[in-house]
DNA sequence: AGAGGCACTGTACGGATATACAGTTCCCTC
DNA sequence: GAGGGAACTGTATATCCGTACAGTGCCTCT
């Protein structure tokens, strides 16, 4: 059965008390909290948790309050945000072949999340983009690697970008001289792609801010 | 100043009861614990402990012990173990250059240890090795790259290993011909290596799994 | 219209808890 | 050999704390 809304405020109180102060409240704390003049409004609210499974209380022993692993699933919706923010900033989306016109970190995009932080790269990687084809190849970007990408739409000459051409995503490096951008390729099987800016738009999805080779279980080695 | 030995005990105590039981202890439960007849035992430590700054006692507060940071200086040994154990699960040593003599992953030859998983890799790596040199640049390994190492001396033919040739660390594919073993660049300015096993020895550090470029702090994008 | 759950107020009390005071024993130091 | 800290025993007490009992107002079922 779900919490009431109260319930989950008194449940709120009784993590972040634990958490701050290193101890469950009192009965009279949580009233001291909540403004209650009786104690037995406390009292109802953790019979009423631990009714539920949300917690377990001790009898006769102070402070004896415990919360459960299952009040993870009652946090309240912000907290509930912190953590998944928490536990995104550890991994990072792999983008394997990009759907048309779809934005690039939409959900159908992203093949799996990789457990490494962004900032494990500078500047901060935010997605990885599996790398198709060897057109990088002199650059040491091999088919199959996973290119950490630092989205922004901002890129100098000389960068290795990531940039959307016709709806098809390429890595290349970036080569500007004055309206026209020149998209290099590291392999002299390829031939450079040239694009006029005042007809045509180019669209930079990002920087290549690293590389990772055999990572996370594709196996290198036979 | 340091912990007695018995204030140690006390302190490990206090711990393991707020891990396990979700809340600090009572005097009464620390003489239930520990056997004493008389609750000013209990009370006499934990001012001695408050007083040497590892934790806070507050006044009137039931079971208001509150363990401070400073105190995870004074974990008892085997906690120690398992926590730095714990720490070395989730980083890999990183080996620049290889002192001649020194096993590889002796101190004067680790860097600095970047903070990744060696099961981020398969079959797990061991350390990382900054690559030196253009010798294998057509494989896609670059000069400062990051090679991940599985370290074992079972190698086969076709593999890129990692290899100590009169003391000097070296990265190349293995060719097995009976007796003989070449260790081939993958650059056509370096020469291949040839070892006749029947004669000299060459000794086999391990496998590289992975690789990683730019990562951890070295900008790749400037 | 009655039953029941939710969210409280108000009062009371016994046992749980922190904590003061007075000692003892042992060991280390000056 | 006096002093002092560590590690306790033993007793006592104010107050903290959990918890029972008796209500009230509101809302939602059925």
């Amino acid at each position: 059965m779900d919490l009431t809304p109260r319930q989950a405020e008194i449940l709120d109180f009784l993590r972040r008390h634990r958490d701050e102060q290193g101890v469950p409240p009192t009965r009279a704390e949580i009233v001291a909290a909540f403004g209650f003049r009786s104690p037995t409004a406390a009292e109802d609210h953790l019979r009423a948790l631990e009714r539920k499974g949300v917690i377990e209380l001790r009898p006769g022993a102070s402070r004896g309050i415990r919360l459960l692993e299952r009040a993870d699933e009652y946090l309240s919706e912000a907290v509930q945000l912190a953590r998944r923010e928490a536990a995104n900033e550890a991994s990072l989306p792999l983008v394997g072949r990009v759907a048309a016109g779809a934005p690039i970190l939409s959900d159908p995009n992203v093949e799996t999340r990789i457990p490494l932080a962004g900032d494990f790269f500078r500047p901060r990687a935010h997605f990885l983009l599996r790398v198709q084809g060897e057109s990088m190849r002199d650059a040491g970007i091999l088919d199959g690697d996973l290119l950490a990408v630092h989205q922004t739409p901002e890129a100098r000459s000389g960068q290795t970008v990531v940039a959307r051409l016709e709806d098809e995503i390429t890595v290349k490096t970036l080569r500007l001289k004055g309206a026209i951008a020149e998209l290099l390729p590291a392999n002299p099987d390829f031939s450079p792609i040239v694009v006029d800016l005042s007809r045509e738009s180019l669209v930079i999805e990002g920087l290549a801010v690293g590389l990772i080779r055999g990572g996370f279980g594709s196996p290198l080695v036979r």
